[in-house]
DNA sequence: AATTTACATTTGTATGTACAACTAACTAAA
DNA sequence: TTTAGTTAGTTGTACATACAAATGTAAATT
């Protein structure tokens, strides 16, 4: 029984799924705020940063399938949050005056997000997520 | 455009996002063999160790919520790989033959998964590991 | 014993995400 | 310039998961 619970501990697949659900639910908490879950604000962030960008770069940048990113822009077009200008086979998305004025909230959340799981895991943060992300990149190669 | 990428690579919620993404690729590749996804074989195996479990006592183990259980243990039963029989409020699961026959291909999935990332991560994977759990563990505490 | 309170499980519903199949548009080769 | 191949985006469908409300059962209080 607790042998059990040793042997999913020491698994990297249910580790970083539990540790991926935990940080969601703080992350939800801290983005309420905006009105929006964390990855649509990013996805926000990311337009805010490159206005024209094409979906697939999204994707890219998040880490996500092109259909996930379809349905992101979906949703966030309904509430007028960015719009699509169609060209050719791309689409550019830019940021409604809507969407613009969402980026401030956003960027609160996002810091508060970040000071309150540092105070949590403490001065180690950097060099953890450091490590995270450079698994996942290892991986993410493995693995395609 | 590539700060965005650096904020988000900075992003403790965003990074643990993806590599659960990547790992669970890695395990459903993995977990092929066994016919299952890895979270329902460690289900099987949690039972395998503790017939007789409560489904309250899985989802602790788990980190899951009950209705999340409920749910897989309804799938597992209708693949007629474990039972419930009801006592009081409680549910007690159990092993059918079926479900104990398949243990032994879980097992071996398992090992094949971690002999794989392993290989990716190399010699720092129990740090690491530990590392993850013991964050999500604080961040859980610091969350509900 | 009757009533309230607490707890375990289930159900309804919603969200994030992926894959495979499809369409539309561009590119290269014949 | 027609054909074949490639790429970007969309749609259908499916799965894991959660939360809140509902149900059923047990325990505690009156």
């Amino acid at each position: 029984m607790s042998e059990i619970k040793d042997e999913l501990n020491n698994c990297l697949y249910f580790t970083s799924n539990k540790l991926s659900r935990m940080i969601g639910k703080m992350a939800d908490q801290e983005f309420k705020i905006t009105g929006l879950s964390p990855t649509y604000a990013f996805l926000l962030s990311i337009v805010n940063k490159k206005e024209g960008i094409v979906q697939k770069e999204i994707g890219e940048i998040l880490h996500m399938s092109s259909s996930t990113i379809t349905r992101f822009i979906d949703k966030l077009e309904n509430q007028a949050l960015l719009k699509r200008v169609k060209k050719g086979k791309n689409s550019l998305i830019y940021l409604t005056e809507k969407g613009k004025q969402k980026q401030a909230e956003i960027d609160q959340a996002w810091e508060n997000l970040h000071q309150r799981y540092e105070k949590v895991i403490g001065s180690k943060e950097a060099e953890i997520v450091e490590n995270i992300n450079k698994i996942s990149n290892q991986i993410e190669k493995e693995v395609k």
